[in-house]
DNA sequence: CATTAACTGGAGTACTGCCTCCGGATCGCT
DNA sequence: AGCGATCCGGAGGCAGTACTCCAGTTAATG
């Protein structure tokens, strides 16, 4: 690359239509999901098909523009959470707070649930989300709230499950997600039970992970899915 | 329709080249989905894909000529379940059947996650199975063991989360999907804990589940899906 | 084996979405 | 105002899928 590939800034007309492609992007994809169509995005935003490309060469460089905010809500959250003393009140807080963020948006309920490669400013994002959600569960963990055998696929389970009930359910989406997120957190929450059958492994979910990213468009199928278990906290603790 | 709308029995080739496009439904939709493209349908039974729409007007025409098997299973699991003696056992027997089925093949898990036929031998047994489904409930919650603000709607969204996990989990289905299950039985378990927030009503999950099917091409948006039974021998017919 | 109704397959239409090309409009600077 | 660099937008190519039409083939019957 060039040394200054620190572009020259736009010109006014064209940050004015970026600044409307973004605000189109984040109201269709928040209706329809990361799979909706980019002509319609452009409609919205009153421009041409080809200067929402020329802006945005693919699908996820739009996706990531557009959700920027949204994905630092969920560090934010994450750190909120870490502020709360009990352990599984913070952990359970995290939990809603993410669910909720996707029911309200239902760009964000794809996005949560996939990978996508994004810009370098939203990945140091979510490594320090990750760890922040690590920290919530091992402390959940040793407080005994949270069953031992708990690991972070399962709250990428869950994110997932959340994110297709958030897209079929339409207007009653509120009432379906929270019912399901209790429900999740009821069965995180039992020390009682004999242990869970084993776990997807984490690169099994990232797998499945990019397959829902190709199924949306963004990112091919196959293609070398960042390990990083993205968004979400997928690590595998031992 | 005319008296005798029993049409005429199919010339031997045609009642071939149907058995062969339900037998290569069959397999693409339990690898695809019911999305599935109609054209690979025709391809892997080596007809036209004209023959495929003489033979089935619509894609719900062949979902429904392909599953009547699979969802008498639905209705003989349910039967199998109430056999067990202890509540809580059948109750989980019951579910993880039913998942399971889905986790097989991933068009029944579209087909038990969005909305019944209306084919009068399938309703009925539909019907009765619902009934017994109700029964495995009540005595569960009688028996303690079922927390007592499970409703049906719970089941479905199970039913729901499970198809997205089986879909997009691909090879890894099994063990997600596994583990998905048995946090759902230790979360219907919990009799300690406060009561859940209200549920969806079934109003909004049938929407949902209308969403579902138009979706995955079947049906108009909120109309059922139709199995047709016509010309299917049928077994154990009383 | 001849006749005919039934059946067939593939080409054709229509639609939708992704993405590119390029003539023309617009901006910003002098 | 004039001018070049920048930017725009819509036409159009490409691809995938649903669904239809029709000229040719094939099974059943006497």
């Amino acid at each position: 690359m060039r040394a200054h590939d620190q572009q020259r800034p736009l010109r006014a007309d064209a940050t004015r239509n970026r600044d409307a492609i973004l605000a189109a992007a984040r109201e269709v994809f928040a209706e329809h999901g990361l799979e909706a169509s980019l002509e319609e995005i452009a409609a919205r935003a009153r421009v041409g098909i080809a200067t929402l490309y020329r802006r945005f060469p693919s699908r996820q460089h739009l996706v990531g523009a557009a959700f920027v905010e949204k994905v630092a809500k969920y560090a934010e959250a994450a750190e909120a959470a870490l502020a709360i003393t009990d352990p599984w009140d913070a952990f359970t807080s995290f939990v809603r707070t993410m669910c909720e963020l996707q029911a309200g948006d239902r760009g964000l309920a794809d996005l949560l649930s996939m990978t996508l490669p994004t810009d370098e400013h939203v990945e140091r994002l979510r490594a320090v989300a990750h760890a922040h959600v690590v920290t919530l569960i091992d402390r959940a963990k040793a407080a005994g709230q949270l069953r031992s055998d708990f690991v972070t696929e399962d709250l990428l389970i869950l994110l997932i499950a959340n994110a297709t009930i958030v897209h079929v359910t339409q207007n009653a989406a509120p009432a379906a997600s929270r019912r399901l997120v209790a429900l999740a957190l009821d069965a995180f929450g039992r020390t009682d039970t004999p242990a869970l059958p084993p776990p997807p492994t984490s690169a099994e979910m990232a797998v499945a992970m990019g397959h829902l990213a190709a199924k949306r468009g963004c990112g091919a199928d196959g293609e070398a899915i960042r390990l990083d278990t993205g968004n979400l906290p997928v690590r595998n603790s031992g």
